[in-house]
DNA sequence: GCCGTTTTCGGCCCGACTGTTTTCAGTCG
């Protein structure tokens, strides 16, 4: 239709998403499956990219990238400047992009979705409704009664699911699962697996595994448990159930001496796995979920644990949450894996609410749960004036708390108390409070709640004043990305990571399971710019103080120590980094 | 289409489950 080229430059999930567009045309062209798997992966690295993929391909350093080489560099400068790809104009006048949908639908595929266009001619689910009312779709080869029945119930489900659910939400019914496996007789480990383990922020199923001599059994005694709706799939070694929340759960189970096999191939990731038996036959192994064999010899070995399976292949355990094919095998393998941050490295909590704005606890309730949890300090950060909903502070109240807060620090023995605020980065770029104010506090985290859609130079700006304030110490959930619900303001990662550590602020993870923001992504990115990051748990209950455990995973994803994360460092240390020397 | 501690060409992880098949194709992870 002759779009003209506009300057806006696409962004890295535009360019992502045309690449996986292209693998699902190829797919249903039946191209060869590496072809396909190529784009997918290509458009992986681009949603992985921290910096703008399509500045990287002006400068024509798009095949520095893994996964990308001169085919899909030409494909991405072709569409940056003419605003279209013809191989992909090409397809899409031999198929409506809407059949693309049908091949989407769980137990659908591209050879499904092509039969039903070739011989019906259903262009999508409409469509493809209709030819399962009028009792067409049996004409469709493949096709019977109960296949029908099957797509005819995903249809009618699949509108009102999403397809990914927060890692918080899941992860308690997980756990619930796990805890009543392991209680069976006839169970003699579980664990869960998959994105699940690697803590990724969203998953789509609940991935468990079960070490057993008699799955049989396993499997009934599965099967009747509270939460387990009904059971969709069951075979010999794996059972596929719906729970009653609507999530997905596979269970996987061996004999115990192959749990460490299953465990560590359930886990994943796909490409983390790809990779690792590629490397496994250089090695001369050959890598299953239920042994590693040697090829030479045909002597199988099958391990108990996760560290046999690596060992074997000459690897030091890989923590699950790296397990993503990027970089994390020649770090095994060179010896150079980072010594991840844990739960129990926090000393402190920098990013706690309370009853004075939008939290639901006193500050002294909020005080004792922390120290509960071991906690050394916590400093509280509410919302500032302009933050009417949340009942913000104004400079005279935040001077009210203040009083109130170095008195319940005074009278509490085992954990210090220290007075900060969350204050508001206005959508003209000013803090919400004069700084005679904020010069007062102990921390002070500043942090975007508006003006969500202004274009990326002026989001730089207002990111801008903040780190240039002296009285500024972090920069709170820095990209504003709420998960499944809404996308990051128009954040420059770079920039603001050059900032942080021209200036010495600190970036926060929070650790909130609907923000987790930083991203692993960002905070990879940090960790190698030598920026500094505090893991907050934005907690506005005593129950808060759980989700700090998210935060972790994901400052773990990207990879980051304890010397990487201020909240790890005793009181003292901890102010020392408030110093802000560099200034 | 990408990539390299056997290779710039010839490989590319490996198996489970379902439904329709009469020995297997398709889908999924």
């Amino acid at each position: 239709m002759g779009t003209p080229p506009t300057n806006a430059q696409p962004t890295n999930a535009a360019l992502a998403g045309v690449l996986e567009t292209i693998a699902d045309y190829l797919s249903l062209e039946g191209a060869s499956v590496y072809r396909i798997a190529a784009y997918q992966r290509a458009a992986e690295s681009f949603r992985e990219h921290p910096g703008s993929v399509a500045a990287l391909a002006t400068a024509g350093e798009l095949q520095r990238l893994p996964g990308v080489g001169e085919a899909i560099e030409t494909k991405v400068l072709e569409y940056l400047r003419t605003d279209s790809i013809e191989l992909l104009t090409q397809m899409r006048a031999r198929y409506p992009e809407s059949v693309l949908e049908l091949m989407h639908l769980p137990g659908v595929g591209p050879k499904t979705a092509r039969r039903m266009f070739d011989t019906l001619g259903v262009v999508d689910i409409d469509d493809l409704r209709l030819a399962i009312d009028t009792g067409d779709l049996l004409k469709v080869p493949g096709f019977g009664a109960k296949s029908i029945e099957r797509l005819a119930g995903i249809i009618v489900r699949q509108a009102a699911r999403p397809d990914r659910s927060l890692l918080g939400t899941v992860d308690p019914q997980a756990e619930d699962l796990l805890a009543r496996l392991r209680e069976l007789p006839e169970v003699t480990a579980a664990e869960s697996a998959g994105s699940l383990r690697r803590r990724r922020s969203t998953v789509r199923d609940i991935d468990l595994v079960a070490a057993s001599i008699d799955a049989e059994a396993l499997f009934d005694s599965f099967a009747a448990f509270g939460p387990v709706a009904r059971v969709e799939q069951r075979g010999p070694t794996k059972l596929v159930a719906r729970l009653q929340s609507d999530l997905m759960v596979d269970l996987r189970v061996v004999a115990p001496a192959s749990f460490g096999d299953l465990l560590q191939h359930s886990t994943g990731s796909a490409a983390h796995n790809v990779a690792l038996r590629a490397l496994a036959q250089r090695r001369g192994f050959k890598v299953s979920e239920y042994q590693v064999e040697h090829s030479a010899s045909g002597a199988i070995h099958t391990c108990t644990s996760e560290e046999e399976v690596y060992a074997l292949l000459g690897l030091a355990w890989i923590p699950p949450e790296l397990r993503e094919d990027r970089g994390e095998l020649q770090a095994a393998d060179e010896g150079t894996l980072p010594n991840l941050l844990r739960l129990r490295d926090l000393r402190g909590d920098l990013h706690v609410h309370s009853d004075w704005s939008d939290g639901r606890a006193t500050l002294e309730e909020m005080a004792l749960a922390a120290r509960e949890r071991g906690l050394e300090y916590l400093c509280f950060s509410d919302h500032s004036q302009s933050l009417g909903v949340a009942n913000g502070l104004t400079p005279d109240r935040v001077r009210a708390q203040t009083v109130a807060i170095r008195e319940l620090d005074s009278r509490l023995d085992g954990i210090t108390v220290l007075c900060g605020i969350e204050v508001d980065i206005l959508a003209d770029g000013s803090i919400d409070l004069p700084d005679d104010v904020l010069a007062e506090l102990d921390v002070v985290t500043a942090s975007i709640h508006s003006g969500f859609g202004q274009p990326q130079p002026q989001i730089q700006a207002r990111l801008d004043a903040a780190l240039e304030n002296p009285n500024v110490h972090v920069i709170g959930h820095p990209s504003g990305r709420l998960l499944t619900r809404r996308p990051p303001y128009a954040l420059d990662a770079e920039a603001l990571i050059e900032g942080a550590v021209r200036t010495g602020t600190i970036l926060e993870i929070n650790a909130a399971f609907h923000r987790l923001d930083l991203s692993a992504t960002h905070s990879r990115l940090a960790r190698a710019a030598g920026a500094l990051m505090a893991v907050s748990s934005d907690a506005h209950d005593p129950t808060g103080f759980d989700l700090l455990r998210y935060g972790v995973g994901e400052a773990r994803r990207g990879w980051l120590e304890p010397c990487h994360v201020v909240n790890t460092r005793p009181l003292l240390g901890l102010r020392e980094c408030l110093g802000r020397s560099s200034r």
